[in-house]
DNA sequence: ATTCAATATTCCGAATACTGAATGTAGTAT
DNA sequence: ATACTACATTCAGTATTCGGAATATTGAAT
């Protein structure tokens, strides 16, 4: 019986995503990869709370980090989901450019392709 | 400010999905309409605690119910989940025939499709 | 009307998740 | 060394979910 262990894979894959600020966080990274402030700042929740539902999305390896200087960047890495969230969320249309960010990618001093970025 | 709805009913959708007997029942169910007892029969569970998660899967929209005599068949009615499991879970192939089932449909007394099944 | 079989609902303690506040860590600059 | 910025982790109170037990409802048959 090791169907029983694909559902419970599944569910937990689910619970993960079961999560308005999480599926925005995937849905803003679809885009490209960024840095913490910027999620923070296109959600508008506060730095420590976006830490925090990052570390759940890591750890269910649907995301990975990695530091360029100052500061740390996430790629999605399970290509799994994109599918999903286009069926629900739609295609994927531009960046989010927030007023009040201050992250490299958004004043432009970003230092060249942060941790070899896709495409 | 739209897209937090979206982000909201989508959390909602994948919470119902985000548990391994539902996950299982959406899986008996995308074999063909079954009954409560057969649901109950091959997942092992009570009847009391499938007829609750049935309950849980009907408030979301993602089965329908229609009586059959004593017989109660459910049906999957959300088509957009269907991809979701067969990426998952891999294509439905057989229809399971658990030993100790007593349904209509197992025991061969159906009196003729219930409530129109598909296909 | 009574009984039975199939299914539905309610209740409740235990476990788990959510979320804000506070604090900790790592890298950079002076 | 100090200060600052960006990010990570821990903690605690609250809310929610889980899963079993008991009970209710519904339809068929006698």
């Amino acid at each position: 019986m090791d169907t029983q262990q694909a559902y419970r894979e599944l569910a937990r894959l689910c619970k993960v995503l079961a999560h308005p600020t999480r599926l925005q966080i995937l849905d803003i990274l679809r885009r490209g990869d960024e840095c913490v402030c910027h999620i923070s700042a296109v959600t508008g929740k506060r730095q420590a709370y976006i830490s925090q539902q990052l570390m759940i999305l890591r750890a269910a390896g649907l995301v990975a980090a990695c530091r360029e200087g100052l500061n740390v960047f996430y790629k999605l890495t399970d290509p799994a989901v994109l599918p999903l969230l286009e069926e629900y969320l739609g295609k994927a249309d531009e960046r989010h450019r927030p007023e009040q960010c201050r992250c490299p990618k958004c004043t432009g001093t970003l230092s060249e392709s942060p941790c070899s970025e896709r495409r």
